[in-house]
DNA sequence: CCGCCAGCCTGAAGGC
DNA sequence: TGCCTTCAGGCTGGCG
């Protein structure tokens, strides 16, 4: 579910709720969503701030610890009031002085961690779309000795962190580029075009709280709006909005893309 | 090292 | 109504 965009949403929306408030206890009603770390350690820690790097978030205190999180396919983090019930639904809850933060997760996929501040959960995450250490060069050095489509390589989270299913078709479909073109085919000027499109579709995406499809919530359990604005995710057989041919749905990597056959050459 | 694919889970939706 | 299949925003581990 959650790429880069609705991860930074939640993060954006959590952060000043969450920011100041003391951890009283945690309840992992399924535990092993809990990776790593004991939950208990961290009562009497204060959250401080809260970090993001791909699709993951790192909640800090004002020790040492932090609590690392992946929200996967389903997964999102919820703001409750002290009165407030819990929605259905709830894996984890952090309960605080002035509220509870909830893992929300239909499908039980995602994960949590409890472990230090320069704990990095992931095996290897690429660079951030908006450094600047995203070039066309960058992409070329990465993608030279790779036999993937382009669309594939969008989704491998070593070459760009945080671009997922939605977005990795919107961002092809911006650029015009076609999803089945070898990645270690495209010149630097067609890079150069897919970092431009990856930075406008994220940061638009960002500006309209994410895509909401099913599972996704803000933290204040609203929608996310840019579900309105994806011109070809999920628009199998809709006119493209350019030329009006049917877009068309494919498979790779076991996974859906769609994409305009006319305008993605 | 690289690419492929099953597996992890639950629930919604569609076909019969 | 109910049963079965398919599909879903992500990632890992094992295999060739």
């Amino acid at each position: 579910m959650p790429e880069l965009p609705e991860v930074e949403s939640i993060r954006l929306g959590l952060e000043p709720v969450v920011k100041g408030c003391r951890i009283e206890r945690i309840s992992v009603n399924v535990p092993r969503m809990l990776i790593k770390g004991d939950p208990a350690d961290l009562t009497g820690k204060y959250f401080t701030t809260i970090d993001r790097r791909g699709k993951y978030l790192q909640i800090m205190t004002d020790s040492d610890l932090s609590l690392h999180v992946h929200l996967r396919m389903s997964g999102t983090l919820l703001w409750r009031e002290p009165d407030e019930e819990l929605p259905d639904f709830a894996r984890i809850i952090v309960y605080l002085d002035k509220g509870k933060l909830v893992f929300r997760d239909v499908r039980t996929l995602g994960n949590i961690w409890i472990a230090g501040r320069n704990f990095t959960p992931w095996r290897k995450l690429g660079v951030e779309p908006f450094s600047e250490d995203l070039t066309a060069e960058y992409l070329k050095n990465k993608l030279i000795k790779r036999s993937i489509p382009i669309k594939v390589a969008l989704l491998d989270q070593s070459v760009i962190a945080g671009i997922g299913n939605i977005y990795a078709s919107e961002i092809l479909f911006d650029c015009g580029i076609n999803p089945r073109k070898a990645a270690s085919g495209l010149s630097k000027p067609k890079l150069n075009l897919i970092i431009a499109s990856t930075r406008k579709i994220l940061s638009d995406a960002i500006h309209h709280n994410g895509t909401t499809l099913k599972d996704f919530r803000l933290s204040n359990g609203r929608d996310g709006n840019f579900t309105d604005f994806l011109r070809v995710y999920r628009k199998l057989d809709v006119p493209c909005c350019n030329c009006n041919t049917p877009i068309k749905r494919i498979v790779q990597s076991q996974r859906s893309t769609y994409f305009c056959p006319v305008c993605q050459k």
